[in-house]
DNA sequence: CGCATCATTTTGTCCTGGACAATGTGTTAT
DNA sequence: ATAACACATTGTCCAGGACAAAATGATGCG
């Protein structure tokens, strides 16, 4: 009935499910047209995955999750799916910028797991620097070079959680801190579609909010979306925000934004930003769409100054 | 290609696979051998299945979870479900206990949308309780409380955001003030399996082991098999926790329990809790179950004594 | 009466192979 | 260069059969 992982010979289906992210009915159709996988069966007739094989289905998983498609990859080698993850990372990206130096040695910490470290030198940046742009120069960009390095296979899936959970540990503190009891307007409800996991992403833009004195409150990831009518409309809200990580397929997110922009209260703004709208500038009206996170505070006063209200 | 959840006419059997916790496979062969739950079929051929089912579905899951089997549970109607599940849940969970009134009032804010005098009664009892009772006594009750009430459709989905993201904020930020500088034994590292999504579950775990002086580090939910390993030896922790929410999959739980516990180092301890561990007392040798957070502490001082070390 | 042993039912997961729509890619016409 | 189209790729769904693990019930024994 289960499946114990004890002979160390291979993994089960549901194993290598679990392990890759891979569906079972992918698992089966890749083998079915690719020839790959090719798993062992054991006494029962059920696949068994060698260790192998596991390790390049994760290696194609990657290059997938970055656009490639599977039949390119399929015939490859390990060895050419891993040169392909390294070039893929691509843009040497902050060598250049002022806080350049500050980001590679948090890069460091990140890499070798030192929590206290990690979160010391945050903290103190935090301190120094003021939340706005702590979030703007350090926390946005230091999340960039960690995908880069993520791909390339210079930080692991651990190092990445550290930092996640890190900042997003800093940054709540730091919005706990300012933000009680405010009552400000504009008042933003804000959150993610039901696919959309990236927690970090909307902890920054509630981190870019608070300070201006917004009344910012957060329903967290994946609410559903009539969900966020009725909540918007409950709660008498201003303006409804929604972020996208790069990961969001495009398409869904311009369809539910359409939607969402039909289904509230013509009162109520819709503003949509993060790495998954870049490219997704005009097609929303009625929608108000940013590419970065340095537009928030000046769209905050516009909202103001249209509403005829001061800070 | 993939399912996008608009239609609000009903859920694809991913989304309920998603919503239920039971695996697709089960959905079609309950149908094929019960008659429920008996979707509607879309253009396609494919399951549509309207919400009321869906509910009878989840209701259906707890009483499983609870020991119960489908055969005596499949033809009952919902009523005679949501009582069982009050009966068996045993603990008339509010009207008796200390906190029940104060329980009762919470769960009005939640479910009328208050997020400011949400936080703030929250904040209120978390500083006169102290943070372990306050979780005890206060989170965790109220996490039972509101998922019964979203069962039975007192509260709506955003009410449930809005309680989860306002108890993490405190949560985290008790958390933070606490640990500064922490460096204590047991080093703990704490996370989920990759299917679990329950972050409030690994934060109250957080919020129980920080104030004993261990030193904690999360990363978060969803960390795959093979990288909570190499962390921890990485590390140099003493203890890797894990947390499993009551939607988790007992079989998936215990099968990744085992891989991880031959393949994590023997010095390193393996805990782990939730309710979705419940049923699953005795058949993990070497690995510490919890079926509740109040009996955490103790096990940090056992782990001390064990150990020779003073707190 | 408690407890071990065995037979029977229940139940979840895996299998095969077919189908199809959403998405990506390449080509041609404006 | 952009739009419109045809063609290829790809993930998910379906049906219905099979089987072993777990639960349940029956039986015998100390």
């Amino acid at each position: 009935m289960n499946t114990p992982d004890i002979p160390m010979a291979g993994l089960s289906i549901a194993a290598v499910e679990r392990d890759t992210g891979l569906a079972k009915d992918t698992l089966r159709v890749w083998e079915r047209r690719y020839g790959f996988p090719a798993p062992a069966r054991d006494g029962r007739g059920e696949r068994v995955y060698p260790a192998e094989q596991v390790d390049k289905l994760r290696l194609i998983r990657r290059l997938i999750d970055q656009g490639m498609r599977p039949a390119r990859l399929i015939d490859l080698d390990p060895d050419a799916l891993t040169r392909m993850l390294e070039e893929l990372g691509g843009a040497p990206a902050s060598a250049a910028s002022e806080h350049g130096a500050r980001l590679e040695s948090l890069l460091e910490l990140v890499r070798l797991h030192q929590p206290e470290a990690l979160r010391d030198g945050l903290q103190q940046l935090l301190m120094k620097m003021g939340l706005q742009p702590f979030v703007i120069d350090i926390v946005a960009p230091l999340c960039t070079r960690i995908g880069e390095a993520w791909l390339r296979g210079y930080v692991d899936v651990p190092a990445e959680h550290l930092y996640t959970e890190q900042v997003k540990g800093i940054l709540r503190t730091a919005i706990g801190v300012r933000s009680t009891a405010a009552r400000g307007r504009p008042a933003v409800l804000l959150t993610t579609f039901p696919e959309e996991q990236h927690a970090l992403g909307l902890l920054m833009v509630e981190a870019m909010l608070t300070p201006e004195g917004t009344c910012c409150v957060s329903l967290g990831v994946q609410t559903p979306l009539d969900d966020i009518c009725s909540a918007a409309a409950a709660g008498h809200y201003d303006i409804v925000a929604v972020s996208f990580s790069s990961a969001y397929p495009l398409r869904h997110a311009i369809d539910g934004l359409r939607s969402l922009r039909a289904n509230l209260p013509p009162t109520v703004e819709l503003w949509a930003g993060g790495a998954g709208l870049r490219t997704a500038g005009r097609k929303l009206p009625g929608i108000q769409v940013f590419t970065s996170l340095e537009g928030i505070p000046a769209a905050v006063n516009e909202w103001r100054k249209a509403a005829g209200i001061q800070p």
